[in-house]
DNA sequence: ATATTTCGAACGAGCGTTCGATAGATTTAC
DNA sequence: GTAAATCTATCGAACGCTCGTTCGAAATAT
């Protein structure tokens, strides 16, 4: 079983999850507003920008993170960040709008995979998206609550959508009587958090020396061990 | 199978988790602090004032929600605030010193409890103690990057504990060979976040119209069927 | 010489907190 | 029984500070 797939419609999103990637990504998205004009000096800079923010606000909170600690934090000046958005909102969605955007993307079943073997594909998907990404989903779950409304619709969306993935493979399951439930949608919902603590308290995972692989592991055995209870 | 006992040190934390007894318990553990002498009169304001508090904060953050915001919504003025805390933060500490300590005393097993009840007793002791405390235990998990040290290490020592109190029923239950698992810790471990999904996302659960108990078999069957699997 | 990028002081708004004034309740004195 | 005195609770304007944001000047690259 592999877990890349060239069958997403973009190549860059589905493979590469690297800081540098995302942040070329949401360079293209935000290229109106973005008023620095060379590429690569704008690509580095942004880097250091969202590295900087995910890692303040993890800590502290987005709210309580100010545009000076930021500005410390990169070493630039506060007239220099309000080259890349227009304000802290902007900041705020763009980040956003990554990690909306790359999750819905990553999530998509290659099409030849046996029903049997998607549950655990998707497991470890997810699992191992949230792992190179980590700072990026504790942000979104941190801040969900002080979303835009544009965002806070996109997000709510994009998780019911990732829910109702899982469910449905689940309910593929019953039919082809490989799996035994009641209620697909509801044993998807009960999954979700056990692949959301993965991100939600990595702090506690790295302690314990667990692996991504053997969480992931870990994790299939459980919804396994009910869907054939 | 009763989830009422009597065996926990202070009766009133366990069998009353009202605004109004919580609130009482508040009264007299910051009494030096707390300038309002009469107790009724400061009983019922400190409830509105709790009441305030957990309810804009869960909707926009302890951080986003000024004095000002408090004050408007309890009806007193600045000055008749601060007669109950001298700052913001002491405001913060007292609400999660009271989730903390109840969490903590609510989950002590009783005594003459057979070992193969105890996961389940817990379980559904967990999950109906967060249903009568939503709000606080949102607060509680929302707040909780923004903790003073003294709360934040109380936090985790009383996160861990909960977590052991759960992994000795598991435990011995592996050697009763009533449950089977090569890390009973681990299992533990996974336990916590379907617990906690209860309150987090209490909206969701809610809109699928899952009464609490319903919840509570759920996962009572999903971590079973993981143990005898 | 021109265009682009970077800078950081300055601005107004909103924050947590204080405190002297005020109103209300309770006790004291006769 | 009532008036004065004292204690308690409430108020909200005012203070100092930090916030997000702007913008003309300075620096750098083309």
């Amino acid at each position: 079983m592999t877990l890349r797939t060239s069958t997403t419609p973009d190549a860059r999103i589905t493979d590469d999850l690297s800081m540098d990637a995302l942040c070329r990504q949401m360079l293209e998205r935000h290229a109106d507003t973005i008023k620095v004009r060379k590429p690569d000096v704008a690509a580095a800079k942004l880097s250091r920008i969202v590295e900087s923010v995910l890692r303040l606000s993890n800590r502290n909170g987005f709210h309580a993170t100010s545009m000076r600690d930021i500005a410390n934090d990169t070493g630039l000046s506060m007239g220099g960040l309000y080259a890349y958005f227009d304000s802290k909102e902007t900041l705020l969605s763009m980040v956003l709008e990554t990690v909306i955007s790359t999750a819905t993307a990553q999530l998509i079943l290659p099409p030849a995979l046996p029903v049997k073997d998607q549950l655990e594909w998707l497991i470890h998907r997810h699992i191992l998206m949230t792992e190179a990404m980590t700072d990026w989903f504790v942000f979104a779950y941190l801040e969900a609550k002080s979303f835009p409304p544009e965002q806070r619709a996109r997000a709510v969306q994009s998780e019911a959508e990732t829910e109702t993935v899982f469910a449905k493979v689940i309910e593929q399951g019953a039919n082809d009587r490989i799996y035994q439930t009641d209620d697909a949608q509801l044993d998807a919902a009960l999954l979700k958090p056990l692949l959301q603590d993965w991100y939600v308290k990595r702090g506690k995972w790295r302690k314990r020396g667990l692996k991504p692989e053997a969480y992931a592991e870990r994790v299939t055995a459980m919804i396994h061990a009910k869907l054939t209870a």
